[in-house]
DNA sequence: CAGCCATATCTTTTT
DNA sequence: GATATGGCTG
């Protein structure tokens, strides 16, 4: 293998510093991926590194199988032995081979973010507290963030301080860790936290993953948490062999507990680190990158870098402006098949990228209407669908007994005529007596609470131990069962309505994929597989050698690339998001939300088109909203189209901009702006120079503030209510409101 | 105990 | 607009 070829200087000396800590900050499109792969044949080829004394941790299954495969075409069969996965799976599967080390049972369950939702309801219920006042969501995110820099209990009290809500957090955080540990029960979190306080606990432990991993590489960096980069150091503290490669500009999970600290500060943890820039864009027209660039550049705190490129000019950056989101989904699917139909490329060229994952519905009419085959990643999970949460927690109790929350789920699905009453009962004898709930339910005959329902409970858990004693028969077999002899199956079936045959549909594409994971792996257990339906995200699912447009949030197009990039709804408001923009923290939100955008923009190779909808539908109702901020941070040189005029914002919320624009003509110094054409198709109406909660002045009622404002076609209604306490629906262009 | 209908709240973004 | 919850009735 000739790398000196195959790899710019910068790449090739990223690939060949092996040796103790590397930072790499690699720009968008800078070919980190191919960075990473060559490193890890660098080392087996040349200095002759073991493939299984390798790890690299991935963001997703899918880039983790990815890496894998083009590792193996470059060394061959070696590459199999390489260690590529996520952090989550990794975690799982030290935990799994070190469990009783770790306190748990091997069978442990995994708990997704609705289960942790249903135990944090049961921890509310239990502290009495008023699920009007407080939210599952307060106590789980501030439970969540405690985990991400590992903290517990005890340690985040001192964050919150002593108020009773603090108080409260406190209880509810220790209430849902006891929940947890009894139903031997894992959430994400915890899948990183418990295993740093292995590797933390247990030198042996410890020492045998330093010595297995003497080199570790780790992707998209600046989206790891504290908890991530602790487990990163610990793993890695044998030889110190760690590469990183990251883009701050490309942190995009802070909500998620992502430390952008651990990108701007390697090189305090690590004093003696190396690090390279790769700043050579492969990807990107100049027009594109010059966009990114010169909106990356209103963000303070990153470490400073440009993006060049030697490819091409390229096209304009389209900007279209519609009257409404209806319209501007139809362009887009418009333009996908004329585009499609003149370059005569793939669907798979193209990506309709946006905010908020409530804007694929509409996209995905227009799609379906032009006949454009599409796939949308996120949204509503397949695995988060209710019969498939169904049949999985049949899974989970069968595998893990004491998981309470699945036995609770399934006990009465389908009906038994095993009510809450009877399990509670049993619940409390169980409490009584230090066991779980199903050991609880299995002792319903000596319990004196349970008479009547007792028959009925007995029914039900020599169905699990049935299906307990069958553990050792394939997967698919094994939900076939659950499926007939729960009885679940036949009531869709008679049931036979769409719905029910939709959901007996999805319940077939689900024995379809335990199918596959049954031929795919060298030991299939029923546990593995419970494993990977929790871990998979929807991005690793999507059918290969088919040919569709991706339509995902700006978020799930992380890692990706198109030719063709559309980003939707470019609106204050939307994006950058209401929160972000009405955020007190010193425009940290807005800074997340444009490197959000600067993510967006870098997807594109050579086409890249923004729209915006002057109203659109939020939670049942029409919303206007003007033209996004970071619209003004795109030279006005780089665009065509009919981008309105900066209008004045009827936001009073608007963060003051640090920086002044100055537009980046680097790249095009002699280019004009381009006449404007128009896209928009309807007439105008009257554009208002009010928002949804600005102060506005009525000739007769005088000042009030607006609620609402709807679509009434022709006009617009608004509904304001005036100081007077008194609330008013009137038509827009009667009313003559004005801002106050 | 189950099924039906009214209502309130929701939205960022996800492994 | 959609979904989760709550209250009511049979």
């Amino acid at each position: 293998m000739d790398y000196d070829k195959l790899l710019n200087d910068r790449q090739l000396e990223a690939v060949k510093k092996t040796k103790g800590p590397v930072l790499i900050l690699a720009g968008a499109g800078s070919g980190k991926t191919r960075v990473l792969t060559y490193r890890t044949a660098y080392l087996i080829e040349k200095e002759n590194v073991a493939p299984y004394h390798i790890m690299a941790i991935t963001f997703t299954n899918k880039a983790a199988a990815e890496m894998k495969s083009r590792i193996s075409t470059v060394v061959g069969e070696r590459g199999r032995d390489v260690w590529v996965s996520t952090f989550h799976s990794s975690c799982v599967r030290i935990l799994r081979r070190f469990a009783l080390e770790a306190g748990y049972d091997r069978n442990f369950s995994i708990y997704d973010a609705d289960d942790s939702k249903t135990v944090m309801k049961a921890v509310m219920k239990k502290l009495n507290v008023d699920p009007k006042k407080f939210k599952e969501r307060t106590f789980l995110s501030a439970i969540s963030k405690a985990k991400d820099e590992l903290k517990g209990p005890e340690e985040a009290l001192k964050d919150w301080g002593h108020d009773p809500v603090a108080m409260l957090k406190f209880k509810a955080y220790k209430e849902y860790e006891d929940r947890l540990k009894e139903s031997n029960a894992l959430d994400f979190d915890d899948l990183i936290v418990k295993t740093v306080e292995l590797l933390r606990t247990n030198k042996e432990v410890l020492s045998y993953y330093q010595e297995k991993f003497e080199y570790m590489m780790v992707d998209e960096y600046q989206d790891t948490n504290t908890a991530q980069f602790e487990l990163v150091r610990l793993l890695s503290g044998g030889t110190r062999n760690l590469c990183v490669v990251g883009d701050d500009d490309q942190s995009i999970y802070k909500f998620r507990g992502a430390n952008i600290k651990n990108i701007l500060n390697f090189e305090h943890y690590f004093p003696d680190a190396t690090v390279i820039r790769l700043e050579q864009n492969y990807r990107s027209t100049k027009t594109i990158l010059s966009a990114a660039n010169s909106v990356i550049k209103n963000n303070e705190a990153r470490k400073d870098k440009t993006l060049w490129t030697e490819n091409e000019e390229g096209e304009k950056i389209k900007v279209c402006s519609f009257e409404s989101a209806y319209e501007e989904a139809d362009y887009i699917a418009n333009d996908v098949a004329v585009r499609k139909r003149k370059a005569n490329d793939s669907y798979s060229d193209y990506a309709v990228l946006y905010r908020t994952n409530a804007q694929s519905r509409i996209l995905e009419e227009k799609f379906i209407r032009e006949n454009i085959p599409y796939k949308i990643v996120g949204g509503v999970n397949f695995y988060s669908r209710k019969e498939i949460k169904d049949i999985i927690a049949y899974l989970k109790a069968i595998v893990n007994p004491s998981d309470d929350l699945s036995v609770r789920r399934i006990i009465n699905v389908p009906k038994r005529g095993i009510g809450e009453a009877s399990v509670e009962k049993a619940a409390v004898f169980a409490t009584a007596n230090g066991k779980s709930l199903y050991e609880g339910l299995l002792s319903s005959d000596i319990n004196p609470a349970i008479k009547s329902a007792a028959s009925k409970i007995r029914s039900f858990t020599s169905l699990i131990e049935g299906f307990k004693s069958r553990l050792n028969e394939s997967v698919p077999t094994i939900i076939r069962a659950v499926l007939e002899e729960s009885g679940y199956q036949n009531e869709l079936v008679i049931e036979n309505t769409d719905d029910s045959k939709a959901r007996l549909e999805n319940l077939e594409e689900f024995i379809n994929k335990a199918v596959v994971y049954q031929n795919d792996n060298e030991e299939p257990t029923l546990s593995g597989f419970l494993e990977e339906v929790a871990l998979i995200a929807d991005i690793d699912n999507l059918p290969e050698g088919d040919d569709y447009v991706l339509l995902m949030t700006l978020h799930g197009a992380k890692g990706l690339e198109f030719d063709t990039v559309y980003i939707a709804g470019m609106e204050d408001g939307l994006f950058p998001g209401f929160m972000a923009i009405t955020a007190s923290d010193g425009g940290e939100e807005l800074a997340e939300e444009r490197r959000l955008f600067y993510v967006g923009i870098t997807r594109a190779r050579k086409n890249l088109t923004l729209t915006l909808a002057r109203t659109r539908m939020v939670r049942g109702e029409y919303q206007t909203e003007s033209p996004s901020r970071f619209l003004k941070e795109i030279s006005p040189l780089l665009t065509e189209g009919n981008m309105p005029a900066p209008s004045v914002s009827s936001r009073k919320t608007e963060a003051p901009r640090k920086k002044s624009y100055t537009p980046d003509t680097s790249y095009n110094p002699f280019k004009k702006p381009v006449a404007p054409k128009n896209f928009g198709t309807t007439i105008a109406k009257a554009p208002l120079s009010y928002a949804v909660g600005d102060r506005v002045t009525h000739r007769k009622f005088g000042e009030g503030v607006v609620l609402s404002i709807t679509d009434g076609g022709r006009d617009f209604e608004v509904l304001v209510r005036f100081d007077g306490g008194e609330e008013k629906k009137m038509f827009a262009s009667f009313a003559k409101l004005e801002k106050a």
